[in-house]
DNA sequence: CGCTGTGTTGAAGGATGTCAATTACCGTGG
DNA sequence: CCACGGTAATTGACATCCTTCAACACAGCG
C-alpha cells in the first residue's frame, strides 16, 4: 500500500513475446524463435492501466518503452500555456514512449482511453539485446522510422487539408489499422471523444461533430454517437485525395 | 559522363568525423576518439548538392543517411493529389533520410535551399557499427527520438496555434538552432521563400508575408525581404506562449 | 430519476484563404 | 554599367471555412 505513488498493477506471469498473438505487428517482427526467447527474458512484465489513467506523463523519467497489448491509448503534448495537442492514438501492437529516448524524460502524456494492458520493455536492456540481435535492431529502427513517417503524414494533414479531408483520412487510417488486427473494415467504435479527435486533427469538437453529420447526410457513414459504420469507403478515399475540388 | 543518372559530385577526400567541427552536434556526440576513428571508416564520402537540386526523392531506394555538413535543406512530403507539405528545414549537423529506414524507400524529397554539402552515412554499415559501439547506438537512438519529439512540436503548432504564434515559434526555433551553431541570435537570412515557410507552418504565403509585416509594425522584427533582425525576442516568446489572449 | 459528461445543431463573427495588382530584387545579357 | 525579365514579396479587397457562443439532446451512472 505504501510503496509506489501511482498504484501500478504488475503482472509478472505468462508474458512471452514468443507466444504473443501480436508478434506479427509488434517488436518481434522478423525475429526467429531463438531470438524471441531472448526477447522474452527482457519483456517479462505487464501493466494494467484503467481507462482514464496515465501510463506516463510528460517530465517523468524515461525507463521503458511500452507495447500496447490490449486497449487503446492517446498521447498528447502540452505547450507552456496549457494548450494541448493529441499527437496520436495507439492500439494493440503499437509502441509507446519513443519520445522519451532523446532526453531520458517522457515528453508527452500517454492516457488509456479504455482499460488496457501494456508490456513493459526496459529500454536499456532493449538496447543491449539489439546489439546482439541484429533482427531486433532492424525492427526497432523500422518502428522509429515509421513513427517519423506517420508524423509527417499528420503534418501534411494538419498543414494542408480541410476539415472533411482530415476526418476522412483519420477514419480511413483507423479502420485500416483495425482491419490489420482482424476487425471489421466497416464498423468501428470510437474510443475517443469528439474533442480528442478534434485535438488530433486541429479542429474544434463542434467542427468534428458537424463533419460527422455531414458525412452521414451524404451517405458516407452511419453515425450513432461513437459507433461508426462506413458505407462508402471509396467515397471517403476520394475526399482525402481532394477529388471534390 | 555516361555513368550515374543524376550527376553526383562525390568527394572521397578529407572526410573525417573525428576531425569535424560539427561533431558536437551530429552523430559523433558522446563518442570517444577511438570510436570516432571507427566511424571515420564508415563516413568516408561527401556529396555536393547545388541549390535547388534534390539530395533524394520520395520513392527512391534508401541506402544512406546524410548529415548536413554545410548549407541548408528542406524536406517535403506529397500527397497523391499533388499537395505538398514542407516537413522540416535542416542545417549543419542535422541528419536527413531517417524516414527511409522503415520501408527501405525514401518517403520525402530533400531539396537544397543553398549550395550544400552532405556526408554520406551508409545505413547498414551504421547499423553494423552501432552494434559494436554502444555510444554510437545511443546517439543514433537519441537523434531519432528527438526527431519524433520535434515532429510532435510541429503538430502542436499546426494543430493549435494561430498564424502569429506559428511564425513567432518558427523564427525562435530557427534562431536558436543558428545560435547553437555560432551565429547571431538576432540576425538571420532566411534561406526559404515565403511559400516554403507557409507550407511548413500550414499557412498561405500571403499570410506569412502579412504576419512578417505585422511583426515589423509592432516592433518585434526588422524585415527586409529575407533578411530578418529580431528586435524583441521576449515579445516573440510571449506571443508563442499565448500571452496576448 | 436526476446529474454530468458528451454530442448535436444553429447563428454570428473572425481568422485565414483567394484573387489580383503592384513593387522589389536578382541574375542575365546587352 | 544599365536595362530587362522573371521570380519573390507585399498589400488590398473580398470570400470562405472554421470557430465561438449558446441552447438543447442524449446516454451512462450514481
Amino acid at each position: 500500500m505504501s510503496t509506489a505513488t501511482p498504484p501500478l498493477r504488475l503482472e509478472p506471469f505468462k508474458v512471452a513475446c514468443s507466444n504473443c498473438n501480436l508478434r506479427e505487428l509488434c517488436l518481434p517482427v522478423g525475429m526467429s524463435n531463438d531470438q524471441l526467447l531472448k526477447l522474452d527474458t527482457l519483456v517479462s512484465t505487464r501493466r494494467t492501466v484503467q481507462r482514464g489513467d496515465t501510463l506516463f506523463r510528460s517530465g517523468e523519467a524515461f525507463q521503458s518503452l511500452y507495447a500496447v497489448r490490449t486497449g487503446f491509448f492517446k498521447t498528447c503534448v502540452a505547450s507552456e500555456d496549457g494548450r494541448d495537442q493529441v499527437t496520436g492514438f495507439q492500439m494493440a501492437g503499437e509502441l509507446l514512449g519513443l519520445d522519451g529516448i532523446g532526453t531520458e524524460r517522457h515528453t508527452c502524456d500517454a492516457v488509456a482511453l479504455e482499460d488496457s494492458q501494456v508490456c513493459i520493455i526496459p529500454f536499456h536492456q532493449l538496447e543491449d539485446l539489439s546489439r546482439e540481435v541484429s533482427d531486433l535492431q532492424r525492427q526497432f529502427h523500422r518502428i522509429m522510422s515509421r513513427e517519423i513517417v506517420r508524423d509527417h503524414g499528420v503534418m501534411l494533414l494538419l498543414g494542408s487539408m480541410r476539415a472533411e479531408e482530415r476526418l476522412a483520412a483519420f477514419l480511413l487510417n483507423l479502420t485500416q489499422r483495425l482491419q490489420s488486427r482482424g476487425f471489421s473494415a466497416s464498423e468501428l467504435i470510437l474510443r475517443m471523444t469528439r474533442e480528442e479527435i478534434g485535438s488530433y486533427l486541429g479542429l474544434k469538437l463542434e467542427t468534428v461533430s458537424r463533419t460527422f453529420s455531414k458525412f452521414q447526410d451524404e451517405g458516407f457513414l452511419e453515425v450513432k454517437q461513437r459507433q461508426i459504420r462506413i458505407l462508402d469507403q471509396d467515397g471517403l478515399q476520394r475526399l482525402v485525395n481532394g477529388a471534390n475540388c
